[in-house]
DNA sequence: CTGTTAGCGCGTTCAA
DNA sequence: TTGAACGCGCTAACAG
């Protein structure tokens, strides 16, 4: 147990203020000739105009297609869009040009340090064509998924980036109908919307099996988690189980939080599978919680029990032994779904839609 | 060294499709009465509308303003609005009533878990009225933060959130000027510019000096980030040196990637203060990795050197020993944020837009 | 190189 | 309860 000592300032009382939006009207006269913007109301392109002396296209041009128009102008307007402040409306440029600038990315979760490789990577290639990501979680459920896909939409996102295939048909269909770009990441399918750019885990599953069993391991524990729906724990299952056919596999199912362990799990894989010599875990987290289990129990690792588990990250080699797992380049898959997606973005042909990048079993003292 | 062992799967060619957007023009006239929506393009408000046999404003409040109509037209319409697989078009709802329905959330990263958290329980709050969160990373750096809250304000959020304050006096113009409910989370701050959910981090240092002098601890080692620009950082520092008078602290500077501690500050510092009796890390993940820096030294946790950090998380569990940190309370902060965002959204009166949530020291085994 | 016209899809503001 | 007109802010398409 921890020991907890608790602090808390008294707490300071801050003015009220009021953030009123949508003032009174900007007088649409031209008759002011102020360099200053109205207190209460953001700039429009027609303030730039009207102030630079030009037409509103032609304001538009200065900031969007500078090389349209003369030096002088360009300079003229866009010095007055700083004096102004001006701030372009996205919302109204995405609708009439019918591109919003946006792409969804709808991840299960991001507190899965995984996930959040994967965006990051996906967000840098994205930025400097001017992409903003739009992220959408689910929480591993499929009717979310749902859900998420929908708002995308509704916000005209120009493509949609999925960590997991779209699971339900329900989902795969307003995909097909939004007529925009789809990459699905991480796994690999036989019939992917679109683009597709991952790995097999069935593959990393059997890869983990021989590696074991080439390491004298032959009484497993496979974890699984039960309160998450996700193809790619399965297929990791899948893989081991078609390949150790020789070996004692008992799956066990854990119901805590996605990513954790219960530490009661554990116990029940002692003891209704005394003579167990390997855990493993399709989550990466729940492959550290188990060694800090197991070590709490007292049990000697790997000595004993062999741990692995699939997914990497620093917490790895933050626990005693260090976890050995198959690392997944999470990186290099949000790296290469955002090149694809940009070609298609760009209107490219793309001779390979989907692409295998491999992964790493990371052999660590854990086994 | 981890021993890696690498496979990859043959690169499987998958067929090259194009997402053509925006084909021909619907046919506006009245003479279709299929129930099927044109192949290429989505199904507007007015196709609902025509074929519901109302007008697009009744159609419209059937799904904005359900009882604003009568049960039957709006049963009808629905159905239609089903069978279409209509899509409301939130851009264009959003220009013509000037609200997005979206919240801009700025973070420096969403690799650290605390900054995740932050961000799902402010989502969760948010999303049963209907608000999106829209995601910016900073990264740290002060300038990136200006281009993200431009963005955001580009895209008409209806309120911003930020992790820390809004660094630069150009940030703070802009959020002044964007006239939109803003919310400074984590730390707590003098001057804030609206809402401000957080925590005293001097408080935090001063705690923690006091803490550990209470243990005996005297001769202090404090790891900071030279890389990164982050108040909270300074704050824990100037609230430990405030504090610990007594004592004989010395700051060292990690360059490594933020969040992690290169092995060679602890080496440094070892060197440079053999007698150091308990190393402070203002990050969290750095408190760990020093952990397991000394534990690869062979000096002992805590009998010779203590260490303790800012922010907790599963991880501090995972290193033995376990990590003793100031935790934050990332979720309460992120809940209570939206919360009160949401008030000032329905213009509601708040007295109190400043709220300290506090922190705890997790007592355990590193010191 | 610059301007005019038209309209993106929807909700507000009126009137019926 | 329903509808007509209008406009949100901006850019595509054409004209000058």
């Amino acid at each position: 147990m921890d020991n907890v000592i608790h602090y808390s300032m008294k707490h300071r009382f801050g003015a009220a203020r009021h953030g009123a939006r949508n003032g009174p009207e900007l007088d649409a006269t031209l008759a002011g000739g102020d360099l200053v913007a109205d207190g209460l109301n953001t700039p429009k392109l027609r303030d730039v105009a009207r102030i630079a002396g030009v037409s509103v296209i032609t304001a538009s041009r200065c900031i969007s297609n500078p090389e349209r128009v003369s030096e002088k102008t360009r300079a003229k307007v866009l010095k007055v869009a700083e004096e102004l402040g001006y701030i372009p409306n996205r919302l109204a440029s995405a609708m009439v040009s019918s591109r919003s600038m946006a792409v969804g990315v709808v991840l299960p979760t991001i507190a899965n340090p995984i996930h959040s490789v994967l965006l990051e990577a996906l967000a840098e290639v994205l930025e400097p064509f001017g992409y903003r990501t739009l992220l959408g979680t689910t929480g591993y459920r499929a009717d979310k998924e749902y859900d998420v896909v929908r708002t995308l939409l509704a916000h005209k996102v120009d493509a949609i980036a999925l960590a997991g295939k779209a699971q339900s048909a329900q989902t795969r269909k307003l995909l097909a109908a939004a007529n925009v770009p789809v990459a699905e990441m991480f796994e690999l399918y036989d019939d992917p919307l679109d683009i597709n750019v991952g790995l097999s885990n069935r593959e990393a599953g059997a890869a983990l099996a021989r590696f074991l069993i080439a390491r004298g391991r032959h009484r497993f524990a496979f974890v699984l988690h039960s309160e998450i729906d996700d193809s790619r724990m399965t297929s990791r299952y899948d893989g081991f189980l078609a390949t150790a056919t020789d070996a004692r596999i008992e799956p066990f199912h854990d119901s805590s939080k996605p990513g954790l362990l219960r530490e009661s799990v554990v116990s029940a894989i002692l003891s209704r599978m005394p003579d167990v010599d390997a855990i493993v875990c399709s989550g990466h987290q729940a492959a550290v919680t188990a060694i800090c289990a197991l070590r709490n129990q007292g049990i000697a690792v790997p000595a004993q029990i062999a741990v692995a588990g699939f997914g990497d990250s620093p917490a790895s080699q933050w626990v005693q032994p260090a976890l050995t797992t198959v690392s997944y380049p999470m990186s290099d898959i949000g790296t290469k779904s955002g090149q694809l997606l940009l070609a298609r973005l760009r209107g490219e042909a793309i001779d390979n839609a989907q692409a295998d990048l491999g992964f790493q079993i990371m052999e660590r003292g854990s086994t």
